[in-house]
Parts: structure tokens; sequence; C-alpha cells
RNA sequence: GGCCCGUUGGUCAAGCGGUUAAGACACGGCCCUUUCACGGCUGUAACAUGGGUUCGAUUCCCGUACGGGUCACCA
């Protein structure tokens, strides 16, 4: 091998580089983190290119459990991927950081809004080409890279022959056209501003296997790589893997976490990694997120491309609290966790033993049901303080009038939100704020609205009676047992039974029961016939309120 | 098409050679109950398929089918 040629060749690439640039004093510059044993570096890394979905916080809660669980001073990390400036959207990065905060993920180090924080930085890839481009300067002097002049219709070219012969895609053995090409002649072609990208130099065979264990996966076997994959592209940029390798090598991270889709390219990272001649991190290969599709409520993969509605924006604007979704990401991170949850009611997620062994490793499904239940817990925990808090904050965004109905009297607003919370049993209402509008407008004389609900089996004159006669019985100072008392003693005026037990033995020997009256009074005030305990409903309403309601139709 | 991953009730999901095959959600029934919600009890319902290995396979191996991923100067 020419050294002097090699040494020219890569001068010639990287002219900004100095003898001084070398791996060695990025190792030094980037020393090992010096943790406790256990201590584990991870970092979630992704790409400027749009709005966040639920993969990209599944992923992101996992690395943070997996850092933050395992000891104290694990490191979580934010790297943003924009490798790809064609694709990168302005304000995403502000976007990740901005969601992944109100979902209370937080980073120990990485890209912020303003800047970076910490010691390995850069930790925006654009801002990091000099350390590539120094390992990619190591990789040419050894051989194990070299510069690939072929066009984009080269290429397509050789894909469309093999596609013909049946052959593997890709730039390999025959088709690896510049892999030994003469170096004067590429000094040659570089010089006179060619354009070209560095390529890996495999030397792997595809007749063998390599073996590989994977946190989640467990053993796995691939045949070797055998294809010289782009390492920087032709603005000097590196490619992801070739990032990848150089990033979470420098940045030592010890527990790559990612995509399961990232298993095919598993065999070029392992070679890239010993060719580098680093050491290689633990790998969880994560299954991936299904989505819910809400129009049809089926289930499908997610897909960044295919599903734009399936990012975190749909759980702000349906109302979902940041707790529910985490909650129940949670559940579907670590199967073991439902049961530590009803063991640990109170407990912060935060205190649960995540492994990622217990990840599952068959492609995770969102449930939006069970979605809906986790949420109606998470929100029943919640004391009615919170839950105005909740519900102000997202109306603001979503529903000013609303809003605004709720901030004009939040004391009023409170008091009913706290109906049947707070106990051991409390209510499950709602799973997301959006839903607690329709719930509680009978609250409000300009939401209230009858339904044609009251009992068949009452002719509409005793009803009116009735109606008539219980104004002049209510009494907001009654408490339930005197409120009851009051409408079992009007009851039995008419001729409804109280006694429940002989109604529901023979309901045909009686005219009605104390339910129908109920019903008719709770339709009236509530306009419906469901409702939470009525004599609490009444009293949250106030006497006036309630008079007013009932002689609308009495 | 090549390579790789996967397939347990309606849904999610335990299990890792011998189990009455957990649990959660959903659904049905009963109880509680002035309605609803909550809660309690209870019921229906599953190891994709064909071959092996084994005294014994949901569990291990091979094939088939089905689903998914990937095969870019995107990540």
């Amino acid at each position: 091998m020419d050294t002097t040629k090699l040494l020219k060749l890569a001068s010639l690439m990287f002219p900004e580089l100095t003898d001084a640039d070398t791996v060695e004093s990025l190792e030094a510059m980037f020393p090992e983190r010096g943790l406790s044993e256990n201590a584990k570096v991870t970092r979630i890394a992704p790409s400027p290119t749009g709005s966040m979905h639920l993969g990209n916080l599944y992923g992101a809660l996992a690395d943070e459990r997996i850092a933050h669980s395992a000891a104290d001073d694990g490191v979580f990390y934010l790297r943003i991927e924009n490798t790809d400036d064609k694709r990168e959207v302005p304000g995403a990065v502000e976007k990740i950081i901005k969601y992944l905060g109100a979902f209370g993920i937080s980073f120990d180090e990485g890209a912020t809004n303003d800047g970076d924080m910490g010691n390995y930085g850069p930790y925006r890839q654009r801002d990091r080409a000099k350390i590539y481009h120094i390992v990619a300067r190591k990789l040419i002097l050894e051989g194990r890279a070299y510069p690939c002049f072929c066009s984009e219709a080269d290429l397509e070219n050789a894909h469309k022959m093999q596609e013909e012969n049946k052959e593997n895609f890709g730039y390999y053995g025959k088709y690896a056209v510049h892999r030994d090409m003469d170096i004067d002649e590429a000094i040659a072609k570089i010089e006179a501003g060619e354009s070209y990208v560095l390529r890996f130099k495999s030397m792997g065979d595809p007749s063998k296997k390599v073996d590989f264990k994977d946190q989640i996966k467990g053993k796995l076997s691939f045949p070797q790589n055998d294809q010289d994959f782009v390492l920087l592209k032709s603005d000097g940029i590196p490619t992801y893997h070739f990032a990848h390798v150089v990033d979470d090598h420098f940045m030592r991270t010890t527990d790559v976490v990612r995509g399961e889709e990232w298993l095919s390219t598993l065999p070029w990272h392992v070679e890239l990694w010993i060719a580098c001649g680093f050491k290689m991190p633990r790998f969880c290969h994560t299954a991936q997120v299904m989505k819910l599709d809400e129009e049809t409520g089926t289930k499908r993969k997610m897909s960044k491309r295919k599903d734009p509605e399936c990012t975190l924006g749909f759980y702000f604007e349906k109302g979902y609290p940041a707790k529910s979704v985490i909650e129940y990401l949670m559940t579907l991170l670590n199967s073991n966790y439902e049961q530590w949850r009803s063991a640990n009611k109170e407990a912060s997620y935060k205190e649960f033993q995540f492994k990622a062994s217990n990840m599952g490793n068959s492609g995770a499904m969102f449930d939006l049901a069970k979605f809906n239940d986790v949420s109606k817990n998470i929100i029943a925990a919640m004391p009615a303080e919170e839950v105005y808090d909740g519900v102000v904050e997202w109306a603001k965004e979503n529903d000013a009038e609303f809003a605004k109905i709720l901030t004009d009297n939040e004391a009023y607003a409170k008091a009913y939100l706290a109906i049947g919370r707070g106990g051991k049993k409390p209510r499950k209402d709602f799973a997301c704020w959006s839903e607690v509008k329709s719930f509680v407008s009978y609250y409000y004389d300009d939401m209230f609205t009858l339904e044609d609900a009251f009992p068949e089996n009452v002719p509409a004159e005793e009803r009116k009676a009735m109606l008539a006669e219980y104004i002049t019985m209510y009494d907001p100072a009654d408490d339930n047992n005197g409120w009851f008392e009051k409408v079992k003693t009007l009851s039995e005026k008419y001729g409804y039974t109280s006694d429940m037990k002989a109604y529901k033995a023979d309901p045909d020997a009686f005219k009605g029961s104390i339910t129908d009256v109920s019903n008719i009074i709770r339709v009236a005030i509530t306009g419906r016939l469901n409702s939470p305990d009525l004599c609490t409903v009444m009293n949250v309403m106030g006497v006036d309120r309630v008079k007013a309601r009932l002689s609308a139709q009495a």
C-alpha cells in the first residue's frame, strides 16, 4: 500500500485537517466517562425531519428509563441527526425538545434550544464534520475507505442489472467499480473537481455468518456484510451508519436503543465498529409501535410517511394528559409494569425497575380502548384542582369559549369536577379533556339542553304535578338522606313504590318506582337520564338554578 | 425477489419441556345501587399450520402459510 499517495489523497479530501487531528486526539478529548459499573449511557437521536410521533416518544422513554433506572449516574442525552439537509424542517429541533419536555422527559446533556449542554458535543451532527473526517482519514490511510465517483445514473444501472440477474442489490463485488481504482487516478479526479462519496471497503464474506447478541431480541445471526456502503456523502457529511459509529463511540454511549428497522444494517455497523477499532456498545432493538387509526378504530403499523396524523400533536388536541400517555407507554415497554402498578398505585413510574430485557420483541400495538382505560384511571386519581387545570389548559388551546366559561367561575367548575372524586373508588368519567365539556354542559344554562328522556310510564300531567310539588319540598340544606327521604315521600304520594326489592321482584304489581320519580327530577335538572349523584349535583348548581330548571318542566 | 424479525383468546400480553395456559382491556351475567360511573363476584374465548426431537411439546429443530422490517449520497 502506498502510504504517501494515500496521505496525499486524504489531505486532498480533508484539507481542513492538520497532523494533530488524530483519532487519538479525539479519544483524549472525549474520554471514557468513568461512571459507576452499572451506569448506562443512552441517547435519543431523532432527525429533525418533521413532527414527532408516538414511536419517537416510545423510544425516548425507553432510553430515558434505561439510563436512569440502572444507576444514579446514568446519562441520557439528545443528539440531533441532521445529516440530511434536504429533509430538515425548520423549527423541528425546538419542537422535539418542547414535546419531550411536555411529556416530562428531560436530558442530562445534549442539544438545547440555545446551544449544547455537556462535554461530549457538539450534539448536532452537522457540527461534527471535522470529527467524522478525522476518523474517515484514518480509515483511508488503513485502506478501509475509498472515494467512489459513481453518478446516480451509474448506480441505477447497476441496480437494474442486479434486478435482471436476480442478484443482491448494492455496491459490492464486481459492482464496486471504484474499490480498486488507482490512487493517482482518484487524486486526479478529485483535483479535477469531480463529485465523489467516501465508501467503506468491506472485507466481509456473506457466505459466513456473524453472530450477535441483542439485549431484547437475544441471539441473532446474519450473513456477514459485503456492502461498500457510503460513509461520507458528496457534501462531506456522514450517512447514518458512519455517524452512528463515530458518535456513539465518542459520546461514550453504552446502550444503543433504536428501532428494529436497524436490524438489517446491523452487520454493516458491526464491521464498521471493528474497522474503526472501537469497542461496540450493547444494542437494544425495540419492536415498533403500531398505531391506531382513529377513524376506523383499526390498527396498523405506524408509518412516518403514511400516518402524519399519528403525531404527538394528536394527544394534545384530544387532551390526553401527558401522564396518561407515559403510563400507557410504560405498560407497552415493560410487560410487568401493570402488575407493578397495581401493587404501587401511588408511586411515580420512575420508581419502577425498568429492564431492557423485559421489553416485548413482537411489535407493540397501540390499543385505544386500553389507552382510554389507563387515562381514565389517571384522571380519576387526580384532585379536582388538577383536573380543572388540565381542562382549562387544554381548552385555552382548543376551545376558547369553554375556557372562558370555566375560568369565569373557577370555584363552580372545581365544585362539580370534585363530585365523586378523591374516595377509594373514584368515578372514571373521562379519558381526555375534550370529553369533559359534553359531560358537564348541564351545569351551565347556555349549554343546557333537555333530552326527551322522561320515563314513559309516567303521564305528563302527573310528572308536572310532581315537579311542581317537589319545588316546594326542595331544601338545599338537606343532606343526602334528607334529600332522598323527600323523594321517597313524593313517590309514595303519587303511588310509586320506594321498595325497590319488591318492585324488582314483580314490577307489574306497581305503577312504577322511585327510580321513575328520581329520574324525572334528574332529567329536569340535568336534561339527561345519566348523571352523578343528583343530590350533590343540585347542591353544586345552587338553589336558584335548580328551582328554575324544575319550574321550566312543571 | 434476497436477507432478517415475528405469529398465544376480540385486543394487548405472561409463559421460556410436564401449568386447571396468568393478568389487563373489551364483551356477557350477577351483586351493590334512585340513574350513570365506580367497585365486588363470575362467564365466554387462545398456543397459525405440517413434520420431526423427546416419556412428554405453547415452549427446541426443519418446512409451509401469514404479518412486519430492510435492500439510498433517508434516518
